[in-house]
DNA sequence: GCCTTAACCTACTTTCGGTAAGTTACCCGG
DNA sequence: CCGGGTAACTTACCGAAAGTAGGTTAAGGC
């Protein structure tokens, strides 16, 4: 009878956009971005839609707002979880860590981030690769102090396929959650790596 | 005045079909699958936009039999070059070296096939996948001839590296293909699973 | 030469992103 | 306590593009 939330209450511009990108966020996960309609996100915040363009414009522009949070929560952890190290092993095992366990734990926000980008064209798309932008420059820093010698253009190349790779394997673990756990699948990835660049290691 | 094409000809089935394949490829390719219109494509064809529907079903029916049909190249393409190898090595190598020369040379359709996947929310998502898995197929096949006794889970984990690996460094290509060449992007990606996979090779 | 059939078109409905123009509730100074 | 200004919110609409119903024309077989 009466919903769940005591009635629709009025609240302040920044409470709302929070629970916009919550709504956002998960809807986004659950349907893909074409599927979901700005409706449906509107009814679910129980608000109308022309608050949505209120707040953000367009829903490129919902959609980029949300992604932007997402990828912000993921370089903090994944620095944060590299802070503490100290060989160039460790902390690049650490930020893979810290990476596998954000896939695993927040699987919306990923699911957005990774496995549906290009969905949204020009804007967003950009988005995802600074997210990716910012795990490169991590990593490559990390190749650079263990491998000095090695070529830029290869160190920049073996970025890629890193990234790449942690991607994928992240993207596989969510398939297959029981083959492999998180510490695995970190450790497996990091010496994998190591192996790969061992011949232009001092 | 005149149109370049003498006058709107009338066509089997089948060639038109391969027709409105080869256009629709292209035009999704060039804005992307949300931007790309049903109108344009048939325009662009000569021909009004119920035939599309009638011979696709739907855009995203479409969108579907365009990757397919390149899936399908992709997939003839490398396994032949892996064809003529021996070691395994020179397999991996070979089939490496035939995919980035794919991607050099049809930049659209890997755009369309990789580049820009979700775009497209639950069919054809299934297809880009299904492409990884070939792909994932030939590639574990050689990871096991070369490390027959890693543990299977470990081999499949590599494999999703390998292959999130070339599609990150392929991409990453087509924005810099001053960068590294195709052979020296094959060479790289090859001996860097080899360094990852050596202490499981005999 | 007719007649079936398949290629093709015009003209429409529907859905959804986006907007214009207003209405209501909250807060703050008097 | 009260009025008024602002910011949260709404209804009612537009236009573009996906998708469809039903009719028309040209090619090929007998």
């Amino acid at each position: 009878m009466s919903t769940a939330t005591p009635r629709r209450r009025r609240m302040s511009r920044a409470e709302r956009e929070r629970q916009m990108l919550d709504v956002a966020e998960q809807v986004f996960a659950e349907h893909g971005y074409r599927a979901t309609s700005m409706d449906e996100i509107a009814d679910r915040c129980g608000v109308s839609k022309p608050m949505l363009y209120e707040y953000f414009g367009s829903k490129d522009g919902l959609f980029h707002a949300a992604m932007a949070r997402s990828k912000a929560e993921l370089y903090e952890t994944t620095q944060k979880a590299m802070a503490g190290a100290t060989t160039p092993q460790d902390i690049l095992r650490r930020g893979m860590l810290a990476y596998f366990e954000f896939v695993d734990s927040h699987s919306g926000s990923f699911t957005m981030l990774l496995a549906a980008p290009l969905t949204v064209p020009p804007e967003s798309a950009g988005l995802v690769e600074e997210t990716r932008q910012q795990q490169s420059a991590l990593i490559t820093g990390v190749l650079k102090s263990f491998a000095p010698d090695a070529p830029e253009v290869m160190l920049e190349s073996f970025t890629e396929i890193i990234i790449g790779g942690c991607e994928r394997l992240a993207l596989w673990r969510t398939r297959h959650p029981d083959r492999i756990s998180v510490e695995d699948a970190a450790s497996h990835m990091s010496e994998f790596c190591w192996q790969g660049l061992s011949p232009y290691a001092p």
